[in-house]
DNA sequence: GAATTTCAATGACCGCCGTCAAGATCCGCC
DNA sequence: GGCGGATCTTGACGGCGGTCATTGAAATTC
C-alpha cells in the first residue's frame, strides 16, 4: 500500500502558520511552537499514544484522524473521541495519558516535545491561553458528545453524530462536500468503530442507516459514504441530541 | 426553610487559600485571585448560569453541589456533569455558555468577575497554569464519563457511577463516610435527576439500585443512601464502566 | 391530624436492540 | 479469473428497559 511502517520524523514541512488554531498568534510566538515541532506520519492502525503511558510529546493534527479509545478488560473498546485536521491531543503537564490514541487513517501529525512546550508556554503567555481555549473546546466537544450518548436509541444518536460532522467538520478535508441540497459525507470509520462510537453493534448501525435511507432522510453512496436528503427531518430524527451543540 | 431567595453577595470569607485547588501556587498569585473573589450563595435549584448566556463570571466551589445540563427542546434535560467541592465551571475567554448551571443542593460558590480574571490571568502565567491544568482534569472526567455512558445495561452504568462517586469524591463533604468494610454513599440527587445522569428513566433506576440490594452488592440505607457491601461485586457489575478513570 | 403534593417502588405490556447465525459484497492475493 | 478473508447486511429470537398505571411513603400545608 505505502511504504510506511513507522513514525516517519522530519524536520520541515511544519506549515502551522496556515493552521486556524495559530492564527493571531504573535509572530515571535509562532516562530518558537514552529522551532520545537517535528511532523510525524502514522498509518492506519498505529499507535500514537499507548494508554497508561507517559507520551513525550504533545500533538496537532495536520492530516488524516486520529482515535481516543478505551480498551476495556473485556477486550472491547470504546471510542471517546474523534480527532480530525487542528484538533490537539496530549496532556502538557500531566505525565500519564489515560487513554490509547491511534490511527483511524493514515495521518500527518505536528508532534511538540512535550518538555520543551511546557518550557515554552511557561514563556509565552500567548501561547499559554491558546492551549488553555483549545482545552475548553476540547472540553465543550466532550460534553457533546455526553449528550449524544445520552439519547435512548440508536436512530438518534446516529442522527446526531451526522449532524456532528456536518456541524462541526465543516471543511474538514475529504468529510464534507456537495451543496445544502445535498450535502455528501463520509464517515470516516468502518462499522465496527462507528458502533463503539455510538455505544452499539454494527448489525444495529446498519440497521439504523438502513432505516434512515429507506425514510428518505439519507441515501447510501457506499458504506461510508451518505448524502443527506433531508436535514430537517434528520434534526427531527436527532431530538435531543440534535441540539445543545450551537456554536457562536 | 432558609431565608435565602437570591444569591448573596459577600466579600468575605472566601478561604481560598485552603483549597487545594490553589495549593502551591505563590503568595502574589493568592493574594490577587483573593481580591477579586466574591462569595455567593445559592439554594436549591436556583439558576446558576443560564444556557446560551453570558456569564459574568466564574466560578469555584466552596460548599455543595451544582448540576450542569442540556434542556432540550422536548422539555426533557440531560446532565452532563456535577460539580462539587473545588470544581471550577464557567468558561475563561469564552463567552456563552453551552449550558446551564443549578444548584443541586444549596451551595456556596466563590466567584471571579470574568474580566477581571481574564486580566489577572494574562498578567500571572502561574494563575493562568493552575486554569489550564484544572481545565484538562475536567476533560478527563467528561471522558470517564463518556465511557460510563457507553455501557449498555443500566446496572452497569449505575455501578459505574458509585465508583466514581467512591474515587473522585473522596473526602467530599458529605458524600462518603464509614470505613472500607461499609461505605457509605450519599447520592446528592434523586431518582429523576439520577435518571437523566444515566441517560434513563427513574423507574429504570429504581428497579436497578434494588437490584444490586437483592444481590447484597449494596444495601439501601435510605433513598438516596447506600452502603457498599461488597466493593469487588460492584467493579464486576460496572464491567467496562469499572476502569478507564485510574488516577496517578 | 387530615389533605395535598411530591417522590419512590412495583407490576404489566411491548418495542427496541443485543445476540447468534447465515448470506452478500468487496477487497487483496495468488 | 478464482479464492479467502474481512466487512457489511439481513433475518429470527429473546431479554432489557421504556412506557403507562397504580400503590405506597414522605414532606409540606392548612
Amino acid at each position: 500500500m505505502n511504504e510506511l511502517n513507522k513514525p516517519v520524523h522530519r524536520s520541515s514541512e511544519c506549515d502551522l502558520t496556515k493552521e486556524p488554531v495559530f492564527r493571531g498568534l504573535p509572530k515571535e510566538s509562532i516562530a518558537a511552537i514552529k522551532r520545537i515541532c517535528r511532523v510525524r506520519t502514522y498509518r492506519e492502525g498505529q499507535t500514537v499514544i499507548a494508554d497508561q503511558t507517559e507520551p513525550s510529546f504533545t500533538g496537532c493534527i495536520a492530516e488524516g484522524i486520529l482515535r481516543m479509545q478505551k480498551t476495556l478488560p473485556d477486550g472491547r473498546q470504546h471510542i471517546v473521541g474523534l480527532l480530525v485536521s487542528h484538533d490537539m491531543f496530549g496532556r502538557v503537564f500531566h505525565h500519564r495519558s489515560n487513554f490509547d490514541v491511534e490511527a483511524a487513517t493514515n495521518a500527518r501529525v505536528c508532534c511538540f516535545d512535550r518538555r520543551a512546550l511546557e518550557d515554552l508556554l511557561s514563556r509565552d503567555a500567548a501561547l499559554e491561553r491558546l492551549f488553555l481555549v483549545n482545552v475548553l473546546d476540547e472540553l465543550d466537544a466532550a460534553r457533546e458528545w455526553i449528550i449524544l450518548l445520552g439519547c435512548r436509541r440508536v436512530s438518534e444518536r446516529l442522527a446526531a453524530f451526522l449532524l456532528i460532522l456536518c456541524r462541526r467538520w465543516t471543511n474538514v478535508h475529504g468529510v464534507l462536500s456537495g451543496n445544502a441540497d445535498r450535502i455528501r459525507v463520509h464517515v470516516p470509520i468502518g462499522r465496527a468503530d462507528l458502533a463503539n462510537y455510538l455505544g452499539t453493534r454494527p448489525e444495529t448501525i446498519s440497521r439504523a442507516v438502513h432505516a434512515l435511507a429507506d425514510d428518505g432522510v439519507i441515501a447510501i453512496h457506499d458504506s461510508q459514504t451518505f448524502d443527506i436528503l433531508n436535514l430537517p427531518r434528520l434534526v427531527a430524527t436527532a431530538g435531543n441530541g440534535g441540539f445543545g451543540l450551537e456554536r457562536p
